[in-house]
DNA sequence: AGCACGCCGACT
DNA sequence: GTCGGCGTGCTC
C-alpha cells in the first residue's frame, strides 16, 4: 500500500524548480523546488529561508531549470496571488526606483483566486452640468491617454473629473482618484460620497487593517468602482480598472520618503503609457515635468485677469509688519475672516539678522547659506566655502545674526497680543492630530466663529473658505533663498494656491509680504504660471530637470568614516560613467540622524540606463537611493 | 569558564 | 530584514 502510492506520486509529481522574491525582503530572487503540481507564476507561497524559526512569504517569478546547488522545498501555494499587471509594475519599480523585487512586490494588496468581480451594471445618474470651456478640457482629455488639465482655483477641474468616473462605472469599469494628503481634505471625500454612494472607497495610511482588508475584498469583486485615496491606491487588486486620476499632481506627498521611493503622480504616467489606462493629472501650479511631457489645456479663471490689485505686495520690516497688522485690523472692523499663511519649511533655522532682517550669504555665490548644526559653521551649498557663525551682522555691522524661526505659533503669538477680542486659531500639524479636530476648525471657520486663521501648508490644500476677504501670505522669502533649485518654483507655487484660497470672494484680496517684490509681482501680476513654467524650463537649462534626470545616494551609518569611505568609493565608481556628472558629494545638510551619519552623493545623467546601472551596482546596505529627488 | 553584547555575513 | 555564529571583554 504505501510504497504504491509513493511510486505513483513520483510518477505524477515531478520536481519543478522556481524563482521567488521574499516579500519585504532586500535579497535578491531565490531558487527552490517544489513537487507541488500546480505551483503558478506570480502565486505568493510560504517558504523556508536560512536558519529562521518561521517560514517567509514569497511570490513565485518564474519557473528555472535545475540548478547546481541544493534548493529547499516551497512549503504551500496560498491562493492569493499577483496579476501580470501588478507583477510588470513591480519590476518597474524595482529597476527604477532601485529597490529589491521584495520591497516592490511589497506594496501591492494581492487578488485572491476564488473570487470573482461582478460587472454589474451601475447607473449613475450624471448631473453634471459643464460650461463650454470645462467641455472643450473633457473633449481634449478623451483624445488623450494621458493628459494635463492646467485649471486655476475655481474653475472646475472636478465636475470633469466627476463626469468622466461617472462614465467608466458605468461601463462597468473602475477608477482610481489619487488625492494628497486625502485625510486632510474631508470636503473632497464628501462630495464624492454624495455622487457615488456606497461604490467609492477612501483609502489611506490611517484606515484600519480590518476596513482595509474589507475594502480590498470589495475592490477586487466590483463592489467598490472609485477608490478615493493617498498614493498606495495605486495598490490594490483592480480587476477592471480604466481610469486613474492624480488631482493637485504638483504635490510633493506623491513622493514616497520611504523605499521604494516612488512617485505615485509618475507611476501614474507609467502605467497609463503601459497599459491603456486613461489618466488624467490635474492643477492649478503644474509641476514642471508633467508640464514640459505631459500634453496640457489651460482653463483660465477670470480673477487674474480682472483685477489687477488683488495681489498685492509689501516688504515688511519684520515678521508681521505694521502695515499687515492694520489690514487685518480693517478687515476685522468689517466682519470679515483672515486667514494667515506661515510655510512649514520656514519652521526650519536659518540664519538671519535681527537688524535688517537679511539672511547671511555666501560672499562668493547668491545663495544663502545653509546651517551645519553638527560643526557650527555655515557652508555654501554651490561653492562649498564654510565659515563660523559671525558674532555680528556682516551687512549692517550692528545687528545679532540669530536663529530665525517662523512658525505659525509665533505668529499666533503675535496676533493674539493685537488683537485680544478675536478668536485666533492655529491650523496646522501640531494643533490639528485628528480628522475630528480638522473637521471641527473648518466648520468653526465657515461658521464665522474663528476671525483669524493662521496655518502652514495644511492650509491650502483643497478646502474652500467662504467668508475670507483676506489673505496674507508671510515667510514666501525663505522658501525662495533655500538653496534648492526647486526654490523659485516652490515660492511661486505656494503663493499661487494659498492666493486661490481667497480667490472665490469678489472683494477678496491677498497680500504677500516679501523682499522679493519684482519676482512674485511679474509672475502673480503680470504674466502667470504658464509662463513661469516656460521660463523656469530654460532657466534649469541642462543642469536640472526637466531636461535632465538628477537622482541621488544617502550613505548614513553610525561610524562617520564608514558613512563617508562609502560615499567616497561611490563617487570613484561614478567617475567611470563619461554621462553621468557630479551634483554634490559631501555630508548631507543635516548630517546626523538617529544616531547615523548621513553623507550623500547627487548626480544628473541624460541617460537614464546608466543611471540605472550605476545605482543598482552600488553596495545596497546602508544606502538609501531616491530617483527624481528635491536637493 | 561563563555570559552579555555587538558586529558580520548568509540567506536558494 | 532577520537570524545565528562568533569574537571581545567583563565578572566570578
Amino acid at each position: 500500500m504505501f510504497a504504491y502510492k509513493t511510486r505513483v506520486m513520483r510518477k505524477i509529481n515531478k520536481i519543478k524548480y522556481f524563482e521567488v522574491v521574499i516579500l519585504k525582503s532586500p535579497l535578491k530572487p531565490l531558487t527552490y523546488q517544489s513537487k507541488i503540481e500546480d505551483i503558478q507564476v506570480g502565486f505568493k507561497v510560504v517558504v523556508p529561508l536560512n536558519r529562521r524559526k518561521s517560514s517567509v512569504q514569497a511570490v513565485v517569478i518564474k519557473e528555472v531549470d535545475k540548478p547546481s546547488f541544493i534548493c529547499k522545498d516551497i512549503v504551500s501555494q496560498t491562493k492569493y496571488y499577483f496579476d501580470e499587471r501588478m507583477i510588470k509594475i513591480a519590476n518597474f519599480i524595482s529597476k527604477y526606483y532601485v529597490c529589491s523585487l521584495g520591497h516592490a512586490f511589497g506594496l501591492f494588496t494581492p487578488f485572491e483566486s476564488n473570487m470573482i468581480y461582478e460587472k454589474k451594471s451601475i447607473d449613475i445618474k450624471d448631473k453634471t452640468k459643464l460650461t463650454n470651456t470645462q467641455n472643450r478640457a473633457y473633449e481634449f482629455i478623451n483624445k488623450h491617454n494621458c493628459s494635463l488639465i492646467f485649471a486655476d482655483t475655481g474653475a472646475g477641474k472636478t465636475e470633469i473629473y466627476i463626469k468622466k468616473i461617472i462614465e467608466t462605472i458605468n461601463s462597468g469599469s473602475q477608477a482610481i482618484f489619487l488625492i494628497p494628503e486625502i485625510s486632510l481634505t474631508p470636503q473632497m471625500q464628501e462630495r464624492l460620497e454624495a455622487v457615488f454612494g456606497d461604490i467609492v472607497a477612501v483609502w489611506h495610511s490611517k484606515i484600519s487593517k480590518k476596513v482595509k482588508e474589507d475594502i480590498a475584498t470589495d475592490v477586487q469583486i466590483g463592489n467598490i468602482r472609485v477608490v478615493v485615496g493617498a498614493r498606495s491606491a495605486l495598490f490594490l487588486p483592480y480587476k477592471h480598472l480604466d481610469l486613474i486620476i492624480v488631482d493637485e499632481e504638483h504635490d510633493n506627498s506623491y513622493k514616497s520618503s520611504t523605499s521604494p521611493r516612488y512617485n505615485a503622480k509618475d507611476l501614474s504616467i507609467y502605467i497609463s503609457s503601459n497599459f491603456k489606462i486613461k489618466t488624467i493629472l490635474g492643477s492649478a501650479t503644474p509641476s514642471i515635468s508633467t508640464f514640459y511631457k505631459i500634453p496640457y489645456i489651460r482653463i483660465k479663471e477670470k480673477f487674474y485677469k480682472n483685477s489687477k490689485n488683488y495681489i498685492t505686495f509689501i516688504k515688511p520690516n519684520n515678521m508681521l509688519d505694521e502695515i499687515i497688522i492694520n489690514k487685518i485690523k480693517q478687515n476685522l472692523d468689517t466682519g470679515a475672516q483672515v486667514i494667515v499663511f506661515v510655510p512649514t519649511r520656514a519652521n526650519f533655522k536659518y540664519q538671519v539678522c535681527s537688524d535688517c532682517g537679511k539672511a547671511v550669504e555666501c560672499p562668493y555665490c547668491s545663495v544663502s547659506m545653509s546651517l551645519y548644526v553638527q560643526n557650527r559653521v555655515m557652508r555654501c551649498h554651490y561653492c562649498s566655502f564654510a565659515q563660523r557663525i559671525p558674532d555680528s551682522c556682516p551687512y549692517c555691522k550692528t545687528g545679532i545674526i540669530q536663529n530665525n524661526i517662523i512658525g505659525t505659533a509665533e505668529v499666533a503669538k503675535i496676533l493674539e497680543n493685537e488683537f485680544k477680542d478675536y478668536t485666533i486659531k492655529q491650523f496646522d500639524r501640531d494643533k490639528i492630530k485628528t480628522n475630528k479636530q480638522l473637521r471641527q476648525i473648518l466648520n468653526e471657520f465657515n461658521n464665522k466663529k474663528i476671525d483669524i486663521m493662521i496655518g502652514t501648508s495644511m492650509l491650502t490644500k483643497g478646502h474652500d473658505y467662504l467668508n475670507i476677504n483676506l489673505v496674507v501670505v508671510l515667510g514666501l522669502d525663505s522658501l525662495l533663498n533655500m538653496d534648492s533649485f526647486q526654490a523659485r518654483q516652490l515660492a511661486i507655487t505656494t503663493a499661487i494656491q494659498v492666493a486661490g484660497r481667497g480667490g472665490r470672494k469678489d472683494s477678496g484680496q491677498v497680500i504677500i509680504a516679501t523682499k522679493n517684490v519684482e519676482f512674485f509681482d511679474y509672475y502673480l501680476n503680470s504674466v502667470d504660471f504658464e509662463k513661469f513654467l516656460n521660463d523656469e524650463v530654460e532657466f534649469r537649462g541642462e543642469l536640472y530637470p526637466p531636461k535632465i534626470k538628477i537622482s541621488k545616494a544617502i550613505f548614513a551609518h553610525k561610524d562617520e568614516q564608514k558613512a563617508k569611505d562609502l560615499m567616497q568609493r561611490a563617487k570613484q565608481k561614478v567617475q567611470g560613467y563619461k554621462t553621468i556628472q557630479i551634483i554634490k558629494a559631501d555630508m548631507c545638510k543635516i548630517f546626523k540622524i538617529s544616531n547615523k551619519y548621513r553623507y550623500e552623493l547627487v548626480i544628473r545623467s541624460h541617460n537614464i540606463n546608466d543611471m540605472l546601472n550605476f545605482w543598482h551596482n552600488t553596495d545596497e546596505s546602508f544606502v538609501h537611493i531616491d530617483m527624481d529627488c528635491s536637493i
